[in-house]
DNA sequence: ACCTGAACACCGTTCAAGT
DNA sequence: ACCTGAACACCGTTCAAGT
């Protein structure tokens, strides 16, 4: 664990950095976050603790609560983190393509940190989803989209990335702790399908698009779909 | 602890009580779903509890699971029986708006139950899911959207309607616990609005939006701009 | 002021023991 | 087979006590 060698963030602005977990300056909330990101993106939400936190940062539990209100507030730093990184690395294409540089963009991130998409629905006035939010809004007033609507697209689009992002999240925790998808088909889709007389036929699609494992397909069409109905403002 | 308020436990027949779910028959899965449905109803996700469903059913903890197999499964069994029930009582509108019936429907309906939206969100693949999902497709049939695209259109149509109920709720939330909507941006907004040196003219927006709390309006925007683009698929 | 870490008030879940 | 409810293994959060 503590040889983790991780990715993590090079750049910081202090100046004597030992590995994360060892304790030689002060505690900070911005140390804290980064704690807390790592801990996300090793095992998930479960993996968050107080108390494992605090191991990591050599501290007690308690400390932290002198730099963080609570473990909501902890949550929704760490997801304006990540977020903030992502959103600065991403979107230099042409204008013409802007948009949709930027919603693959954010995709690809929130694919790639498996428990942000759940942290982005469940708490959606969070900085991280305004933030997010407002980026789409100035895409969008580059692409010619009328200020009235562009709240409106702009919704649209991020709520269909998160969506499709917590799809594909949800459909990798099933894939790890479950059987695999063709046994959650026969479980969860099978008696649905049965229990009416209907024919059903998106729920077979749904079943191919399980099997498939094709979300970023799905997000791009849908994606599509979108700029469609946008461009009709 | 428990002295017992509880009367004959077997070999009763004639006991009887008016509150819903209070019967002494064996226990069964849809009972204790039907349970943790008002005790979601009524104080959403934190007041459902194994104890506390447990002693609304008059039974103990441990008993619960041999019916359900967790938390989860309950959760996953309370939002299907919700959805199922909405989904029955919804969209006898005439065939040309039959979309939109089915999506305010469900809206409202979703909004109404505050726990809703976090559990459907959460966990995309759950039968309730899945049902809106099926539902929403066959809607599309009757509309003319060709079956090859289906599955994108009624995702980001459901994704659209998760999104913005989970952001009502969120915002009942923010109101409820918190100072006030006012005081929420100028917490929250402002200072990202400060951070960056940029216009920020939608989180302005949004700012407006939050105080004006017109979710309604926005959800139905949202839907206009969505069956726009498909009707050029 | 900051930190410690034991203590408090809960959870979901399990399981020997009953019927 | 079904139920009981105490016990287990945790949580987030608090707070007297230290530095």
């Amino acid at each position: 664990m503590e040889h983790g060698s991780r990715t993590c963030q090079d750049g910081d602005m202090t100046d004597e950095r030992q590995r994360p977990g060892r304790r030689s300056d002060a505690l900070t909330k911005a140390r804290i976050v980064q704690a807390a990101v790592g801990l996300l993106n090793d095992g998930g939400v479960d993996m968050l603790t107080f108390r494992a936190l605090a191991v990591h940062l050599s501290t007690g539990a308690g400390a932290l609560y002198h730099h963080v209100a609570n473990k909501s507030d902890l949550l929704a730093a760490a997801a304006d983190e990540v977020m903030a990184d992502v959103l600065s690395t991403v979107g230099d294409d042409d204008p013409s393509n802007g948009i949709r540089a930027l919603m693959v963009g954010v995709f690809d991130a929130v694919t790639s940190h498996p428990w942000l998409g759940t942290q982005l629905v469940a708490a959606p006035w969070q900085p991280a989803v305004l933030r997010l939010f407002d980026r789409v809004g100035s895409e969008l007033t580059t692409l010619g989209v009328p200020e009235r609507a562009q709240f409106d697209a702009a919704s649209v689009l991020v709520h269909h990335m998160l969506g499709v992002a917590s799809q594909y999240d949800a459909g990798l925790r099933l894939t790890e702790l479950n059987l695999g998808r063709q046994a959650f088909i026969e479980s969860t889709i099978s008696p649905l399908v049965e229990a009416d007389s209907k024919g059903h036929p998106l729920l077979s699609r749904i079943s191919q698009q399980i099997t498939e494992h094709e979300d970023r397909g799905q997000f791009h069409a849908g994606v599509e779909i979108i700029l469609a109905g946008i461009a009709t403002l």
